[in-house]
DNA sequence: TACAACCGCGTGAGGCTAGA
DNA sequence: TCTAGCCTCACGCGGTTGTA
């Protein structure tokens, strides 16, 4: 059971404890309530991780009316401890009560109205531009001669070290306030401010009014004629009001229409935040992996660390790897500028920033960037920048060094969702921000490797992620050509999938170094990666709480643009070794990978004869033999697949069960650790965002995504009122149609 | 964070046709 | 024969979705 997150749980709980009622410590009143009280002990403290407010020596909370029961503490206050203000203290007023036997309990909450924030530049805007420009003068002057790998540590020190004076220099933290409005405009405030002057008006002329009236009475001609000026400035109050009404109308009117217009299918659940699944909640107590409370930013830390980065590398086969033929050295040609430009082109302008607060969107500004001085002097920063990167990224290379600049990142902690318990790191996945300058050159790098990944055939065309040309639609498009091929053959196919648990953390950087100069890549490159994996360290952003700088160099990182390459280079030999045709006995299997997720195909020929029983019963056999053997060669690279999390499926056109207690066709059993787990056979199956059924109708699958589209439209209706209502023409043609169901 | 695809929009090239 | 106007098509760009 999970509970939702409680900052105060208070009230009558009717138990006596030695823990808060001081008559419980009498002689005989010890165990009193003994096993319900430590329920509750136990409930608040550990499970919903609340302090107890009361005091032990305190005041009892409860006088009976009657004389026979004694008075006692049976009104308790648990608070979480992130709500506490100092020592805080339960104040017990008994004189308050009246006629109830219950005291009147007060204590104080420790609420922050006004959460401290981190200073920023927004992303547009003036001082954006006024940022820029100073970091623009101050790169486009510096052009360093690269030597020694030294002086490629030097000049991205220096990159850093502009980029952090200047954003001190500019970067405001927001001022939030209860009354803050984002629609709020210039118009509105000009409005705003004519009507403070028109009441101010209208309060001088009665004032003036009813001066002239006590001291001339209310005939005087002077008092008349004041008393037509307070009519019109009333008068004018009044429409200055209908302007400001009007004003914020139009304002909210706008922003609103943008905000609709800007929208998509997606997004429209932001507006409506009550149709959200519950937000992930502040309080929600993570727990160490030995179940103690993870209560401090150093345990949470640690937790975390603990999950995505493990410490205990499984042992790999180096005969194995060593095995693998090894591919001529391909040389590493510089980068162009051209080339740069060409993959800065290409980055999302929207992407969240890495420690530097430097985004892609500023890197684009910069490379184009001229700044007026404006004293006539015009001054073309561009290309002086384009230059500086352009020498830093060869520099890189050439002396094999990745600078300390490119590997600092924050971890963002994700709950993934529709998980039970979010008490658990993993029920987390982790997203690694790096600086934009350092994914830069990552990504130059992964374009080569990509290249040559495919050019020289080093990926495997059954690797569907992480390549160029590959999708998810291709792996299910072959995946359902395969099925069909197999049935007009006259066969039964059956279909396993898998999923490599922790597949990034479990590279082995060793294995993978090798196994990229095995691969024939560039010993500069080589060497360069050998810096880049290590010396990482992150910090984690998790619940507004951020943690010291840890080590972060196990593995590969979720984030980096390097990681979907390198991870499909790192299991590219053992795809290559199940490579269809391979072994005669596994000449109709077919392995196929989406980075992770793996899937093993069999339509195995039936030795004996062509019954629908036999061709399944050979196909079990030859998919248990395949994984075993694949999940072997994983393993000698370090790898694991999680037995218990395969799915089964046999794809079948007609209707005849297997046999009377597996209508769907026999179960695999395979070995694991010297346990054998059996995977039934499935109904319905997710691969990749396809659902699968035996008969290929793609029913479920329409059926999944018609509802998706009916809800999106239902939550359309939410966004109207009884005045003006929300329309999918309003959103601005906003693309509805694309979420079809077609598979 | 990466990759893929798709869509709309703008733009420019090129073909066709009517009219000068 | 030339030119303006219209249409179509391809392509790039930016934005969006969906997978890991």
């Amino acid at each position: 059971m999970s509970l939702p997150p409680i900052a105060v749980m208070a009230g009558d709980f009717n138990l006596r404890h030695v823990l808060w009622d001081k008559g419980s410590r009498r002689t005989g009143m010890r165990n009193r309530h003994g096993d319900k009280a430590l329920a509750l002990i136990t409930l608040a403290q550990q499970d919903i991780g609340l302090d107890l407010l009361n005091d032990d020596e305190g005041i009892p909370t409860w006088i009976p009316n009657s004389t026979a029961a004694s008075p006692g503490t049976i009104d308790l206050v648990w608070i979480d401890h992130d709500y506490r203000e100092g020592e805080s203290i339960l104040e017990v007023d008994q004189n308050g009560r009246h006629r109830s036997d219950h005291a009147v309990l007060k204590w104080t909450l420790a609420i922050d109205a006004n959460p401290t924030r981190d200073p920023r530049i927004p992303r547009t805007g003036t001082v954006a531009q006024e940022y820029l420009n100073t970091v623009a003068l101050e790169l486009h002057a510096y052009q360093p001669i690269f030597q020694s790998k030294e002086d490629v540590a030097e000049a991205a020190a220096y990159l850093q070290n502009i980029l952090s004076t200047h954003w001190e220099n500019h970067a405001t933290t927001p001022k939030v306030s209860a009354r803050s409005r984002t629609w709020w405009n210039g118009r509105c405030q000009r409005a705003a401010q004519r009507v403070r002057d028109a009441t101010r008006n209208v309060d001088e002329a009665r004032v003036h009014y009813r001066a002239l009236r006590s001291s001339h009475g209310s005939f005087d001609a002077r008092t008349a004629t004041q008393g037509v000026v307070v009519r019109a400035a009333v008068s004018d109050l009044h429409n200055r009001r209908g302007d400001l009404r009007k004003a914020t109308r139009a304002a909210k009117r706008g922003f609103f229409d943008a905000c609709i217009k800007r929208s998509n299918p997606k997004l429209i659940l932001d507006f409506v935040q009550w149709t959200k699944p519950r937000k992930q909640s502040a309080n929600v107590q993570l727990k160490m992996r030995n179940g103690r409370p993870a209560n401090t930013t150093a345990l949470m830390a640690e937790a975390f660390q603990t999950q995505f980065t493990p410490t205990n590398p499984k042992p790999v086969d180096w005969e194995m790897i060593e095995a693998i033929p090894q591919l001529p050295e391909r040389e590493f040609l510089p980068f162009s500028e051209w080339e740069m430009m060409e993959v800065l082109g290409k980055t999302s302008n929207t992407s969240v920033p890495g420690p530097d607060h430097l985004n892609w969107l500023w890197i684009k500004w910069l490379t184009e960037r001229t700044v007026d001085l404006g004293d006539g002097n015009i001054i073309e920063c561009g290309p002086g920048i384009r230059r500086f990167f352009h020498t830093l990224f060869n520099a890189c290379i050439a002396f094999g060094v990745c600078p300390e600049a490119f590997k600092e990142s924050v971890t963002v902690v994700l709950p993934k969702p529709k998980k039970e318990d979010y008490t658990s790191a993993t029920s987390y996945r982790p997203i690694c921000l790096l600086n934009c300058s350092g994914k830069w050159l990552e990504k130059l790098i992964a374009h080569r490797m990509q290249f040559d990944g495919q050019k020289f055939g080093i990926m495997h065309p059954a690797q569907f992620g992480g390549t160029i040309g590959h999708s998810t639609t291709d792996a299910g498009m072959q995946l359902v050509h395969n099925i069909q091929k197999a049935w007009e053959a006259g066969l039964t196919p059956s279909v396993l999938l898998m999923d490599i648990s922790q597949f990034y953390p479990s590279v082995q950087q060793a294995v993978l170094l090798r196994m990229l100069t095995k691969q024939g890549f560039s010993s500069k490159l080589c060497k360069f990666m050998a810096d880049y994996l290590v010396g990482r360290e992150t910090k984690f952003l998790f619940n507004g709480a951020t943690t010291d700088p840890l080590d972060f160099s196990v593995g590969l990182g979720q984030g980096s643009s390097l990681s979907p390459i390198l991870s499909g280079l790192y299991i590219a030999p053992v795809l290559h070794k199940w490579a269809p045709g391979q072994e005669r006995r596994f000449a109709n299997v077919v392995a196929q990978f989406f980075v992770d997720d793996g899937l093993l195909f069999a339509a195995s020929p039936e030795p004996g004869g062509s019954t629908l029983g036999s061709q399944l019963d050979s196909n079990v056999e030859v998919l248990t033999d395949m994984y075993h053997n694949l999940m072997g060669d994983l393993g000698r690279l370090g790898l694991s697949v999680e037995s218990s999390k395969l799915e089964l499926m046999h794809f079948r056109r007609n209707k005849t069960p297997y046999s009377d207690s597996h209508p769907l066709g026999p179960a695999i059993a395979v070995r694991d650790d010297g346990v054998i787990h059996r995977i039934q056979p499935k109904i319905e199956m997710r691969y990749l965002g396809f659902f699968l059924d035996p008969k290929l109708s793609f029913h479920g699958h329409i059926k999944f995504y018609a509802n998706k589209a009916e809800s999106t439209v239902n939550t359309l209706r939410m966004l109207g009122n009884s005045v003006r209502g929300f329309t999918p023409q309003s959103s601005g043609g906003n693309p509805l149609g694309r979420d079809t169901s077609g598979p």
